[in-house]
DNA sequence: ACCCATAGTTAGTATATTCTAACTGTAATT
DNA sequence: AATTACAGTTAGAATATACTAACTATGGGT
């Protein structure tokens, strides 16, 4: 199989998302902030962000501030983008809100472009 | 717990969605002819038998013929019309066949019944 | 009988991800 | 100042998955 995919890390996806999120909340993003949001112990964050770090997908500063550099902060907004969708057009469908957020949590990762674009835009001709 | 969040072993569902398409090709289908099909190296799929034969996904005859058990036929059933109707459905969206093939094999492990069913009400409404 | 191809197993390695437990450092409270 | 709380790191383990390399076993062709 082909690996279209430069960045199947879906773990690195998610955690950027949070921290989006987060930051849209905060005033400040933390690890422990991360830990409190995805239920995760501080130190599988605390690694996490050290390999975040090491990719240029964040920067922390001194005091332990978290903020996404361009190339995180636009895979935690296509991550976001892609969450928000399928979890609204899901729960139109009918689908029960926890069950719809969290089919979305996991095919936001593994979609390619091409699918998302068809879907929106098919959902959007119907709508 | 229900059907759909007993086995999140995407690894698992995909060996047994192949077996069954190879059991419909082929007279008997051996551990290589599961390499071949998804070119993965023979040790690692000597591995993945042995688990999906503990799991009584499979059982394996002394010649090394492998076929299903109704639990193992029931996953890859469920797997493989999964895998179909995303395919297809990306496919009449427009998605180039390789890719929607591919995205249909990603997200077949991860979506919930509840979703899949939602899905496929609603596209066969338009249709 | 011998060699070789084919099939399968096993041992050990690698990566990704999370965990527990122990440790460091800093700030706040008494 | 001493204790406590909070934040972050590190070491070591577990699970899942696939890999390479070496081994076993079997069957054909010459």
């Amino acid at each position: 199989m082909a690996d279209n995919n430069m960045t199947h890390n879906e773990s690195a996806e998610d955690y950027l998302e949070n921290i989006l999120i987060l930051s849209k909340k905060l005033p400040v993003v933390r690890a422990v902030d991360i830990c409190n949001e995805m239920g995760f112990k501080k130190s599988s964050v605390s690694i996490a962000m050290k390999n975040l770090r090491e990719k240029g997908h964040i920067t922390v500063t001194d005091a332990g501030f978290i903020s996404l550099t361009p190339s995180g902060r636009h895979i935690a907004e296509m991550t976001y983008e892609r969450h928000e969708f399928f979890t609204e057009w899901l729960s139109s469908l009918g689908v029960p809100t926890e069950i719809a957020a969290e089919d979305a949590c996991k095919i936001e990762h593994v979609i390619s472009i091409e699918s998302f674009d068809a879907i929106k835009k098919y959902v959007g001709n119907i709508k």
